[in-house]
RNA sequence: GGGCUCAUAGCUCAGUUGGUUAGAGCGUUACAUUGACAUUGUAAAGGUCAGAGGUUCGACUCCUCUUGGGCCCACCA
């Protein structure tokens, strides 16, 4: 053994020989009980980053249970990532001249599929990189054709059951990327928006979005508001831009009182709660602005211009007619930005597909409640709690073409008019469910309309929300599985262990699915991890230029040291700045390790070579009372490290080992030992020396598995049982 | 507006059901060592555990408030 561990000679090799030898898959543990973890699957299309090096995670609690004898499964795969990977695709096409909007449906899904294709494998090499002992035999992709099959029948199941239904209502819209999104994609930010304060004949109102009042069809004050009791359920006449017009005064209880005038111009198709209003009251919806993000017709002499130009535009028109009271200058509120390009969204009214949640989340409630599903930080749990509880219809439909379409087919026959099409005045309607006739099947195209037989269908074109599929994955990954009976055997998984970050969009909605589509939960236990920041405790980000490639940290320190600097040290859970100090040390742990190797190796004074015994017998060959005293603390660090582990408890687990394994073991005990050597405490030395690379081998697979190697104590670490 | 979370040594962080002199890594200081260890060992300095109050025989740990960070959620015009 050379005097310095060197982890580029060792990673690389060991992971090929893990790899061809079929250790990674649980079948080598044939009668074991199962144990399994599904990979949270990278976007396909992604590189590697600390949310993923943080799966180390994944790997210990993986090699810990396939060292227990269990039959222990870590499945990988990676995930289409729908619209995070389209707007890749389409800055490059922006970076070329073109724009999305040249393609057709069809050549613009090849061509995304090409571009992922291309990088495809790359995260699965990067993943190897980290030593992670994944079974790649059971590797599967969120577009492969048997998982789009069962996601189109659970959309079948759920289209059947009443929880997917078309609806007609707002959705918020970026009229830049082109697509809707759901609640939890909307990033709100706090704006100063001047509040203008407006004569709507003998009223007076306040508002932040004056050019939407050409879709206005109420103005609705407090049922119990003196002030203005006498005008409810009268036409007034007002004044606008655009000459004399008469508008109905409703009362309705969620108009405050004591906001600005108390009186509320009523924009059903631009604003959530106006959309709401007029429902109950039953007014009809008139779009101003298109899904380009301009004015349309309605807006007369300002159709055309961008909602900001308009805004302008209407507001000095007003104060030249003498229409606007005053300005608040000061007023914040917060406004819904697009979480992809920052653009302020807009409320448009649109036909989408939307999921019933409040059937599936309290069943999801109720299994974490149950303890079915147990959560790991448990402070985790209100966060559960307190979104499930408050969660409203999930809109699962996108303008996009990168993802499964949604496997559902209009009747042309019956076609009132596209969501997308601009309105005629004679269309004009009340808010009320879409009632065009819509075929769902598991996939296939329907030969003939369900409801009145024409054969003139139409696939939505629209695709399915990413975390629709996704929220799936437990499932879905399983039973596409090339090994028969995986799903019987796996399912439930152990655990769920992702970053919290995902704990809304990701978990709880595959607790929601797993139960509604299986009846069983998806995991038995959840473990969430923080972020890694950067050295300054910043997040890490690409706009900041702070993002540091786990994969550079791994060339420099080698894997081991990467996984264990990002354990130590670190509670369950919790955030951690990146800190090289720390990946110093265990680079320098890894080398202390591989010396202590080398010193067994140098002082073989064995005839047979490295022989190792059991604990028993070694507990009775031990005669010197050191001997008999390290072989007492090191059962006890068996058990201490064990129950840290089956507690979740990594960082007290790897701080233990170090602790123990530098200061009791090296510094205390083969100190002594050196002056004592003999072939029985050699054997001593020797057994105890292994029982620690077993209790370390989770958190550094690598350097254990080459010292093992090395000093022949078998053919390799990892089916080697833990310690007792 | 609601919720979560953090504040412990110069820096980055642990501290597991409240229990003897509060720990680690890095850094600092002194000494030793060429050793199995491109180093390592031995020892030392350094903390009124953000502040105030409370519960308790006993609080870094539990409760309340204050201050200062971070994060998440939210359709008040």
């Amino acid at each position: 053994m050379d005097k310095v561990y060197s982890h580029k000679d060792v990673e690389e090799r060991i992971y090929k020989e893990w790899e061809n030898s079929g250790y990674f898959k649980p079948e080598i543990n044939p009668q074991g009980k199962p144990y399994s973890i599904i990979l949270p699957p990278p976007n396909a299309n992604g590189a590697l980053h600390f949310g993923h090096a943080m799966f180390a995670i994944e790997d210990i609690l993986v090699r810990f249970h396939r060292m227990k004898g269990e039959a222990a499964l870590w499945l990988p795969g990676t995930d289409h990532a729908g619209i995070e990977t389209q707007f890749v695709f389409e800055k490059r096409l922006k970076n070329q001249g073109k724009s999305r909007l040249d393609f057709d449906r069809e050549t613009l899904y090849k061509m995304i599929e090409e571009y992922v294709n291309e990088h495809r494998g790359g995260i699965e090499s990067q993943l190897r990189t980290l030593g992670f002992s994944l079974d790649w035999s059971r590797a599967k992709y969120t577009l492969d054709p048997d998982i789009v099959k069962l996601v189109h029948k659970t959309f079948k199941k759920m289209y059947d059951d009443g929880l997917v239904y078309r609806d007609y209502r707002l959705v918020n819209y970026c009229t830049f990327d082109g697509t809707s999104f759901s609640d939890l994609e909307i990033v709100h930010e706090e704006r100063i928006s001047p509040l203008y304060y407006i004569k709507y004949g003998p009223l007076v109102l306040a508002t932040t979005r004056p050019e939407t009042k050409f879709g206005d069809t109420g103005v609705a004050v407090h049922p119990q508001d003196k002030r203005y009791q006498k005008y409810i359920g009268r036409q007034i006449e007002i004044e606008t831009v655009l000459g004399k017009a008469k508008i109905k005064v409703i009362g309705d209880e969620s108009v405050d009182q004591k906001f600005g005038t108390g009186v509320v111009k009523i924009t059903p198709a631009h604003d959530f709660n106006d959309f709401e209003v007029a429902k109950r009251h039953n007014l009809p919806l008139k779009q101003v602005i298109g899904f380009d993000g301009k004015m349309n017709r309605f807006a007369g002499k300002f159709e055309g211009l961008y909602v900001r130009q308009a805004r302008k535009a209407v507001v000095e028109e007003m104060q030249k007619k003498g229409l606007i009271e005053k300005i608040d200058e000061n007023y914040k509120n917060r406004i819904g930005v697009c979480y992809k390009c920052k653009n302020v969204l807009q409320p448009l009214p649109l036909e989408q597909w939307f999921v019933k949640v409040k059937p599936l989340s309290q069943k999801a409630i109720q299994a974490v409640k149950d303890g079915k599903i147990k959560i790991t930080p448990s402070n985790f749990e209100k966060q559960y709690f307190l979104w499930l509880e408050n969660l409203r219809d999930w809109n699962i439909s996108r303008q996009i073409v990168w993802g499964i379409q949604i496997p559902a087919w209009k009747c042309q026959k019956s076609e009132i008019r596209s969501g997308k099409s601009e309105p005629k005045p004679s269309e004009l309607r009340t808010p009320i469910s879409d009632n065009g006739h819509w075929t769902v099947t598991d996939g296939a195209k329907p030969k003939k309309c369900l409801q009145c037989d024409s054969a003139n269908l139409e696939q939505d074109q629209d695709t399915l929300d990413t975390w629709f599929s996704s929220s799936q994955w437990p499932f879905a990954a399983l039973r596409a599985s090339p090994y028969n009976g995986d799903f019987e055997k796996f399912y439930p998984t152990s655990v769920m262990e992702t970053g919290y970050d995902l704990l809304k969009a990701w978990v709880s909605r595959m607790v929601m699915m797993g139960i509604y589509v299986t009846g069983k939960v998806p995991f038995n236990n959840v473990l969430f991890h923080g972020l890694v920041n950067d050295p300054y405790g910043k997040k890490m980000s690409k706009s900041k230029g702070n993002v540091v490639n786990p994969l550079e940290l791994v060339e420099q320190y080698g894997a081991d040291a990467v996984r264990f600097a990002l354990i130590y040290g670190n509670a369950t859970g919790n955030d951690q700045a990146l800190s090289y100090p720390k990946l110093d040390a265990a680079r320098k742990f890894t080398n202390k390790l591989w010396n202590m190797g080398r010193f067994i190796e140098m002082k073989n004074v064995s005839s047979s070579k490295y022989q190792v015994v059991s604990i028993e017998e070694l507990k009775k060959k031990a005669k010197h009372k050191n001997d008999k005293a390290m072989i007492e603390k090191v059962s006890e660090l068996i058990g201490k490290v064990t129950n840290d582990l089956d507690k979740y408890n990594f960082n007290y687990a790897a701080e233990g080992l170090y602790d123990f394994v530098w200061h009791e073991f090296a510094d205390k005990y083969i100190e002594d030992i050196k002056n004592r050597i003999n072939p029985d405490s050699y054997i001593i030395l020797n057994t105890l020396y292994l029982i620690l690379l077993k209790l370390l081998h989770p958190f550094m697979p690598f350097v254990t598995e080459e010292i093992y190697q090395r000093l022949k104590f078998g053919k390799s670490i990892m089916v080697e049982t833990w310690p007792k």
